[in-house]
DNA sequence: CGTTGGATTGGCT
DNA sequence: GCCAATCCAACGC
């Protein structure tokens, strides 16, 4: 299956809310040190925006969060809970300090290695929720800044955009109830068994009720 | 410098 | 459904 080209720089500099919806059906592509190329298709994301009270960039920049507001198409990967990593996509203007966060691929390349790292033989475990992509793709601390757009070690492709029609929008999955519960910012393609299972934030007639 | 809690996951009741 | 795991960034004093 071809890969297609590499999505440009302009792709991801535009607000997080427009970028989020047309990642979804693109290839994320992880090169590993000895060469092997594991690859999935992202099936659900969440767009974190600038004046977002859930987003880390809240608050202005810090150590860790720099590169969200540094130029978009980076990666910006943090950990969290003492034992996870979470990546996400820089968008937005420089300084603006908006992302991605990439929450659930549909493995199709390197499964076996994707197997290794998550120590589980169940693809439907490999990558469907945050923390499992990074491990499954070994995305840790040394990918935090890395280059989307010219690097080699991961990057995006044109892939399988899909249908409109197809995305489905809830709320975002781990943000509690105060404000920033509310907005419809994660979005996913509807009935794919790879979409992770963590619950919105803030179930509703939005939510749950929506077929897939 | 001490405290708090996290954009999660997996195992157990 | 509940909760422990396990580190460390952010913040308050």
């Amino acid at each position: 299956m071809r890969l297609g080209p590499r999505l440009p720089r302009a792709f991801f500099a535009r607000p997080s809310t427009e970028v989020a919806p047309e990642l979804l059906g693109r290839f994320l592509v992880r090169r590993l040190p000895d060469g092997t190329r594991l690859r999935g298709r992202l099936v659900e994301v969440e767009a974190y925006g600038p004046n977002d009270p859930a987003s880390h960039a809240f608050g202005g920049p810090t150590p860790r969060n720099l590169v969200m507001f540094g130029p978009p198409g980076r990666l910006y990967v943090y950990f969290t809970y003492g034992m996870h990593f979470c990546a996400n996509v820089v968008t937005g203007r420089d300084g603006e300090g908006s992302a991605v966060l990439l929450r659930a691929i549909e493995p199709l390349e390197g499964l076996e290695s994707m197997a290794a790292h998550r120590n589980r033989s169940e693809p439907l475990l490999f990558c469907s929720g945050p923390g499992r992509l990074t491990q499954a793709l070994a995305i840790g601390r040394a990918e935090n800044g890395a280059d989307l757009v010219r690097g080699s070690e991961v990057f995006l492709t044109a892939g399988e955009p899909i249908r409109r029609r197809v995305v489905a929008r809830t709320t975002r999955v781990g943000v509690g109830t105060g404000p920033g519960a509310r907005p419809r910012w994660r979005y996913l393609e509807r009935g794919n068994a790879f979409v992770s299972p963590g619950r919105p934030s803030a179930p509703g007639p939005a939510t749950g009720s929506r077929r897939s």
